[in-house]
Order: C-alpha cells, then structure tokens, then sequence
DNA sequence: GGAGCAATCTTATCAATGTCAAGATACTTG
DNA sequence: CAAGTATCTTGACATTGATAAGATTGCTCC
C-alpha cells in the first residue's frame, strides 16, 4: 500500500519474508535480550506461522548469525566514518568512541555478535566475512595512525591491541561489570581508560626516556 | 566408601548432592560449552533425578550463577598467586598471562562468567560477590605497581585499563577471533599485544618527550 | 528406640521452543 | 491456462525448564 510494488518480485505471497524477520528478530533481540530470542516469537510478530522462516533460513542460528553479520557490517560502518570525519591525530579515540557507542546502542546485538553462540560448527560465510570486514577498517585506522603498510607485522599487532582494549573496554561496560555504567558517558570512559593506560605506561618507564 | 563420613550432615540421603551438581555441571560445561549445558544432563550425570536440583537451587541460573561465581573466585586466586610469585616490574605482565591462561583452560567457564547469561534481574549476590573480589585483586596489583592508595582515582583508572585490555585479549582468544588463537601460546599473545601498545603510544608522542 | 517431622528425592505433568514432514496456497512460466 | 515451483501452514515430536504432589530417608525429641 504505502509502497508501490514496481517488480512483480516484491510482492511474492505475504512479501519478502527473511528481511522482515531480519528486522523483526533485530527489534526483538533488543527487548528480550539475546538470550530469550526465539523464532516462534519472531514469526509470530511479523505474522506468519511458526514455520515460515525455515524456507528463508537454515535453522534459528543462520539466523542470528545472519543478525550478528548485520552487526558487525554497521559497527564497520560507523567506524569508517569516524574515521574519516575525525580530526587530528586522535583518530583512534573517535574509533574507539564509535565502537562503544555502538554497543551501548546496540546492547543485545554487540552481546550476540561477541556471544558464545558461534562456535566453529554453528559458524556462517557471512558471519566471518563481515567480522574480517569490521577488523579490516580497524587494521585501516591503524595503520593510517602508525604511517605503515596495511599488513605489517606492527600494525598487526597495533590492531590487535587496540581492539582488544576497545573491545574489552565495551564488553566491561555491557555487562555492567563497571560501577556507574548506566549514567556516564561514551567520553567518560574511554577517556578515563586512556587516562589509565598512561599511568601504566609512566610507570612501566618510570621518569625519564 | 572412599572416605569415611564423619559428620552424619555429610551421608544424606544420596550424599550432598548440590557439590556433587556443581561439580558435574563445570564438567559438562566444558564438554558440550555453555549454551548447551542443561540441568537434565547434569542431574542424570549425578545419578539423580531431573527435579531433584531444584532442592538446592532455585532454578538453572543459580546453578550457572554458582559456577560463574566459582569461575570469579579461581580467577582472583589464579591473579593473586601470579601475583606474589611475579617478579620485577612485569607483575602486571603476570596477572594478564594469568588471566588468559584461566580462560584459555576454561573456556566455556569463562564464556559464561562475561557471558549474557547474567542480567540485573538473572544476578546473583554470590556472583557479584565474586566478581567484586576478582576486580579487586586486579586493583591491589594495579595499585602496588603505581605504589599509589587502593581506592585512588589513578588506581581505578589504571584498573580498569588493566582489565579492559587483558579482558579484550583474552575474549578475542577464545572466540576465535584472532588468526592462529589455537596454536600460539599465551605469551605470544600477550608479549604481541604488549608490543602493539607500545607501538601506539609511540605514535601519539611522535619521538620526543 | 520409635513416632513424628522435615528435608530430600521421584514421578507425572505442563508450557515453551527448535525442528521436521506433509499438505495447502500463491506466484511464475511455458 | 496448465504445470510446476517457491512459499507458507498445519500437525507433530523431542528437548528443556519448571511446578505439583506423592514417596522416601534421615533427624529429633520424647
């Protein structure tokens, strides 16, 4: 009704089913959390029988995995632009600013695409090539800051370490671990954890160079 | 049999049992990983009943609780021995190879202590409990390393740096996220992520003090 | 030491969920 | 328009978490 059908495509029986169960499992995954989501409630919000999706999906883990691929596509997404619309040499923190944004957006998807869900059986094509797709803009961002070759072994490392940081980071602040995790801001953190990994490294050399 | 029951407590009925589910549960959570783990199995692993757990525990989450809280402990315990036994100023060093050797021996366990399992309403007291006491070895190294009071901004700040990244690291390890995690060693992992900071912080102070 | 009691355990059962098989429906294509 | 195929539904089954009610065991107290 509100769109006019152009190609017969579209319109197929009740419409194109797997993006609407996409997006109404997307909805879903945020209000119950990424634990309780289950299929039958997912058909049964867009309105089709419990069975439906098994003509569009594998079984329940392709798609959530196709879920947590949709993931890790926005999070590379948002770290480009934060990359590119970043100024100075502080690229990384608008990076790393970006990430915990998004999973303090995005709670229950950051918690499934990092969930113990996806073991290397229960693994999909598509999960592991946005997930490489999302470290390839980190390694981009690195190595842009470092001056080096994409593929070097020291932005390798450099990646991992950001990531790790970052990641670990967010992942604390998720799950609560961190007190006053609900109130404070995207900035508070990450600067705060900036702050922190200063004074170790000040006190790694101690005084002078 | 094997050992003679001193205290008429310790012979009941079958015997304690909730040590027993306990027991029985952290082995199945390594064999079939943390998604999977269902109280039926367990209770059959012990020789019981499917209801009989539910004597000793209020329902599934108190049982997975008490193994996450079990995993918090092992892990302060595994922190603070790194801890004493380190030497020179690497102790920090020690603690993070302490931390991902604890996840990489128990990976489910530790999938399920960070995992999503645990919300404001599913927490436990046992388990915060638990978690408190492991963030709080982290800061009293922290705290020692910096030679600053347990409670300073600088130490928390510098704690949850800590954390962060070892945290980062380690859950990237266990998913699989990193290329080669199966076969490297944990000091690789770490003396490389080390490496990488290093190299980061090098870029944002170009070259002088 | 035995009666009573409370803790413990079992059996029976239910609701929710993932999944499969078979049939019904709608769209497409020759 | 007919045949065929993709799509969807109905019905059913196994697994799992959970509850209710009954059975059993060990403790307690006279």
């Amino acid at each position: 009704m509100a769109k006019p059908a152009k190609r017969a495509r579209d319109t197929y029986h009740v419409g194109n089913l797997a993006p609407q169960l996409l997006a109404a499992a997307r909805a879903l995954l945020e209000e119950v959390g990424p634990t309780k989501l289950s299929l039958r409630a997912v058909s049964e919000r867009v309105g089709v029988s419990a069975t439906a999706a098994y003509h569009h999906f594998q079984n329940r883990n392709e798609l959530v995995g196709q879920l947590a691929a949709q993931g890790f596509s926005e999070l590379a997404g948002t770290l480009q632009r934060a990359y590119s619309n970043g100024s100075g040499l502080d690229k990384l923190r608008a990076g790393s600013l970006a990430y915990l944004h998004f999973a303090r957006s995005n709670p229950a998807l950051y918690q499934l695409m990092f969930g113990p869900e996806f073991t290397d059986e229960t693994m999909i094509p598509v999960l592991q090539r946005e997930r490489l797709a999302a470290f390839g803009e980190l390694k981009r961002m690195v190595a842009d800051t470092l001056g080096q070759e994409l593929d070097s072994a020291e932005v390798r490392k450099a990646s991992v370490a950001a990531w790790s940081y970052t990641h670990g980071l967010t992942s604390l602040v998720i799950h609560g671990l961190l007190p006053g995790a609900a109130e404070h801001s995207d900035e508070r953190f990450v600067d705060r954890t900036l702050q922190g990994f200063a004074a170790l490294a000040a006190s790694c050399r101690p005084s002078a160079p």
